[in-house]
RNA sequence: GGGCGCUUAGCUCAGUUGGUUCAGAGCGCCUGCCUUACAAGCAGGAGGUCGGCGGUUCGAAUCCGUCAGCGCCCA
């Protein structure tokens, strides 16, 4: 691309990362390869679309990041370089209750609160925080290559997005899909605000349960005794004389706000409780025993204390039954006015201990087993969170899910791998409804309006004047704002500018790839597909693809609070962007977790680093070889192509073939090791190996061999370019331009398989070439033949000989044979042998360094492994169902293989003879 | 309580529909090489009864059941 290295001058032995990538960055932006216009769609270009899932704009990135952004750009390229008409949006997300707690703690180290600032004073210092986070996330997903349309970078708070949330938020309130409701809600008592059911995980804790004894009131002892009567254990009487019922609880310090005691109503034992009063231990109230279906005769005592206001189910029996609510807690959990006096003001911790102690005080408490279960906790804050009673709004969901769901059903939208299909299909047909309010000040404020004169309640898409029922200008806003995912699930569209019907919409909508990690696939990809089939009529994306968690090496999950997190950024500084890459790549199996060591970069990122290095030296090489002269294109020299050509040619296809293959099924690890296999182990090993000396000026082929050494370089790079961006373009700007090979690798084309260049016999006879020398190496390895050292080779038996006879110098190079004979040693040379599965036989002569007794073992060795392999073929092949039963195809390859055994045996064992004469 | 995933070489992990060198890669280890692309490299090598048991099949790392250990999700 650009004349980075003076001519004349070597390249550097190792590739330079840091003196590249921001040049060719700035080269690719300058030159417009990112971006995508829709005429270029309207023109015909088939689209490709991802939308990024937006980072939080609370820190910089990390490793995860990594991962997930060099997964979309890997797919991305090569989409390009395939011809499509390729967007990549970017972007990042105001992330609500998590940002506004990073500044709210910022300000608490100065003293202060966000009530101290002010809302809008607050408000701003948050916009201060997220300007300069969002400019450094998009830095990073710069530098790690991120081939994104910066010019489209949107934020959730933009005031476009903002307007999809009035207007989504509007249409859904208009369908009665939004809806204004008090309910039990998760409630973080720290944050103070709500909470969805998916921002409440569950946490695995070592509880108690508890067996609380409630006396019944004076009057009841009759229905008590017919119950104990019934068979009901959990009835007996006190030491005093009164009768008391038993029911457990994992949190005692509700039973404050205990409104009544519930049975199914189908319980025979009972039967004569319903109706019955009991008092209420420390509060001195009296409640109700009532009768509701929804309890089971089955758990614990078959009773259950009914806490209407600080449990959910609870809340349920309430409404059914009609008990009081009695909400006993402020909402930082802390006991209140409806508590008993020497309650209040404890927190809930203290309560259960105190109310723990007084109800044994006094007798009422009956036991306690240990007791697992799983705490909600806040996914922000990790606080326990409090089932609370209040008015929020919710999307009733339901009507949602329905073509979510099907969608998935009938494989519109296909998960990677598969089995989240389940889970996704598991969690629609098990919708919740969803509560979207927040008690915060970060973030969409709820679009309605309460008229102060006449009570109306508005929701609208510009804020009004006046009320639109009486008039009054006496309006107020809802205080509260919305959760940050009811923003984020409008992205795949809110990006293009919904509600507004643009050409970007039609163009880019629906996208078609979503890359992300399985942990918000309720947060976000669930609700992005419903809100895509609400606001839109159809399907965001139509592949997601789940990929897996960065850990650290023993397999914890990488975090701030561990410190065991990984900067992308200092591993770009250290390695290179494409070391990270690649690294990343090569260690991503499908949906698998990646482990890194932190406290070891260098173990970590050296082999991408080292594989990068590599492919620099493989075109360091061919620039060095190439010369001055014109090269010739691959059409030119096709009649003079010598074996290794045609064999580095046919396993290109195999490898753009394969490597095609791999991407589609996004197993893109699968892709990585296609393609090292073929620059690393073939291309590099041995094709470079091979054409070493007829690139020499006046070498046997010259021409041919730079001509191939260049078109097979060129494609490696093109077919590498997706995971290594940067070396690659680095690497193919250097290659000799020629009408093929003109313009930057970012947009070259995919190399597609050319069936043309396939070639079985080539592959065949090399094949059997590397045999050989790699036999060969072995041999002289075995008796320590130095590699200085030329060695004669007496090759008979088979029907190569054409092939070695042309492939001397190759030889001679790679295994250090100088001289290949076509017929036996003389009786009696001391040497090596070995015999290729053709039944070609090789000696090696080796007068004075051979120990035939060592020899014998060797070759015992050998043959007592093929003894191994045949034992097994024959076996095989004696058994009558095998060779009925088995394909036909099976059982003559087996045939095959066993014949080809035999052949390598019988020599090996005349050999063997032949050695022992020698030693006698 | 329900569901899912994992268990393969010392470490981290591939292994698509059961059958061609399917028992692999990288790192680490051992041996020998500074062979003028690359020591961030090259050549050669050691190392695993594919978690246990049972089953299906002519044939199982691969399919089924079960047990054990680890991890995750949902209630």
């Amino acid at each position: 691309m650009s004349a980075a290295y003076l001519p004349g001058t070597e390249l550097p032995k190792t590739f330079d990362p840091r003196g590249v990538e921001s040049r060719i960055l700035r080269e690719w932006e300058e030159g417009g390869y990112f971006g995508a216009a829709a005429a270029d769609v309207e023109r015909g270009g088939e689209p490709y679309v991802i939308v990024i899932p937006p980072p939080n704009v609370t820190a910089v990135l990390h490793m995860g990041h990594g991962l997930n952004n060099t997964i979309q750009d890997v797919l991305i390229r090569w989409r390009r370089m395939q011809g499509r008409v390729t967007l990549w949006v970017p972007g990042t997300d105001h992330a609500g209750i998590a940002t506004q707690n990073v500044v709210e703690k910022r300000l608490a180290t100065e003293g202060m609160t966000r009530h101290d600032l002010g809302r809008e004073a607050f408000v701003e210092r948050v916009w201060e925080h997220v300007r300069d986070t969002d400019d450094r996330i998009l830095g990073q997903l710069k530098a790690i290559g991120c081939s994104c349309d910066w010019t489209r970078s949107r934020f959730t708070l933009d005031e476009g997005l903002s307007r999809a949330v009035r207007e989504i938020f509007v249409r859904l309130y208009e369908d009665g899909l939004i809806y204004r409701g008090e309910y039990i809600i998760n409630w973080c008592p720290r944050c103070l605000t709500a909470l969805s059911n998916e921002e409440a995980e569950g946490s695995e804790a070592r509880g108690s349960l508890w067996h609380l004894r409630y006396p019944f009131r004076p009057g009841h002892e009759h229905a008590a005794a017919e119950a104990r009567a019934a068979g009901a254990t959990a009835i007996g009487q006190l030491p005093d004389g009164r009768w008391h019922l038993t029911v457990s609880t994992t949190r005692p310090e509700t039973m404050l706000g205990d409104t009544g005691v519930a049975v199914n109503p189908g319980d025979p034992r009972y039967g004569s409780l319903v109706g019955a009063q009991v008092e209420l231990p420390l509060t001195g109230r009296a409640i109700p025993v009532v009768a509701d279906p929804h309890v089971s005769a089955e758990f614990g005592t078959g009773m259950v204390k009914v806490t209407p206001a600080h449990d959910p189910n609870d809340f349920d029996i309430a409404s059914r039954t009609g008990l009081e609510v009695l909400n006993v807690m402020t909402e930082r959990a802390v006991m209140n006015e409806n508590a008993p006096a020497a309650f209040q003001g404890m927190a809930r911790e203290e309560a259960r201990t105190a109310v723990v102690a007084a109800l044994e005080h006094d007798g009422l408490m009956a036991g306690r087993d240990d007791h697992d279960h799983a705490i909600p906790r806040c996914y922000r804050c990790d606080i326990v969170v409090e089932p609370r009673l209040s008015e929020q709004w919710f999307v009733r969901m339901e009507p949602l899910a329905r073509p979510a769901l099907q969608a998935s059903r009938d494989d519109t939208i296909t998960f990677v791998p598969d089995r989240w299909t389940r889970v996704y299909e598991n969690w629609m047909e098990n919708i919740r409804d969803w509560c979207i309010s927040r008690q915060l000040w970060w973030g969409h404020r709820i679009p309605v309006w309460y008229c102060g004169d006449c009570g109306e309640v508005m929701a609208c898409r510009d804020d009004p004047d006046a009320c639109t029922a009486c008039g009054s200008a006496a309006l107020e806003q809802d205080p509260d704002v919305l959760d940050t995912w009811f923003s984020s699930w409008l992205w795949p569209f809110s990006v293009f500018g919904w509600p507004e019907e643009t050409s970007d919409l039609k163009a880019f909508y629906p996208g078609h790839t979503l890359s992300t990690a399985p942990e918000i696939l309720f947060f976000w990809v669930a609700r992005m597909i419903m809100s895509g089939y609400h606001a839109m009529g159809d399907a965001p994306f139509t592949r997601v693809y789940l990929h897996g968690t960065v850990r650290d090496i023993q397999g914890r999950k990488m975090s701030k609070s561990l410190g065991n997190g990984i900067d992308p950024l200092e591993v770009v500084q250290l390695y290179g962007a494409d070391a990270l890459r690649f690294t990343l790549i090569a260690n991503a199996g499908v949906g698998a977790d990646i482990r890194l060591d932190h406290n070891d970069l260098e173990a970590a990122f050296s082999p991408g680093r080292n594989f990068v290095n590599k492919l620099w030296n493989a075109g360091r090489f061919a620039l060095m070889s190439l010369g001055d002269d014109p090269v010739p294109p691959l059409d030119a020299v096709k009649d003079d192509l010598a074996l290794e050509d045609r064999w580095i040619l046919s396993r290109q296809q195999f490898a753009a073939r394969r490597a095609a293959e791999e991407l589609e099924g996004f197993r893109i690890h699968g892709a990585a090791e296609v393609m090292r296999d073929f620059f690393r182990g073939e291309f590099a090993d041995w094709y470079l190996e091979c054409v070493k000396h007829r690139l020499r000026p006046g070498g046997p082929g010259r021409d041919a061999a730079r001509s191939v050494l260049v078109h097979v370089l060129d494609t490696v790079c093109r077919l590498l370019h997706p995971l290594v961006p940067f070396v690659t373009e680095e690497l193919r700007g250097l290659l000799p331009a020629s009408d093929e090979r003109r313009g930057p690798c970012i947009v070259a084309p995919w190399p597609e398989p050319d069936a043309g260049f396939v070639d079985a016999r080539a592959e065949a006879d090399f094949d059997w070439l590397r045999d050989l020398v790699v036999k060969v190496r072995g041999m002289r390895k075995e008796y320590g033949v130095g590699e200085g050292r030329e060695v004669v080779l007496h090759a008979t038996g088979g029907d190569q000989d054409d092939v070695l006879a042309a492939r001397g110098e190759m030889l001679r190079r790679l295994a250090r044979v100088g001289r290949v004979e076509a017929k036996p040693a003389p009786d009696g040379t001391a040497g090596a042998s070995a015999v290729m599965r053709d039944g070609t036989e090789l000696f090696m002569p080796l007068t004075g360094l051979i120990d035939i007794e060592r020899e014998r073992e060797r070759l015992m060795r050998e043959t007592g492994r093929l003894e191994g392999r045949m034992r097994g073929m024959r076996a095989k092949l004696a058994n009558e169902n095998f060779v009925t039963r088995a394909p036909a195809e099976v059982v003559e390859r087996e045939r095959e293989k066993l014949a080809t055994c035999k052949v390598q045996f019988t020599k090996l064992q005349e050999k063997l003879t032949s050695l022992a004469g020698q030693r006698t």
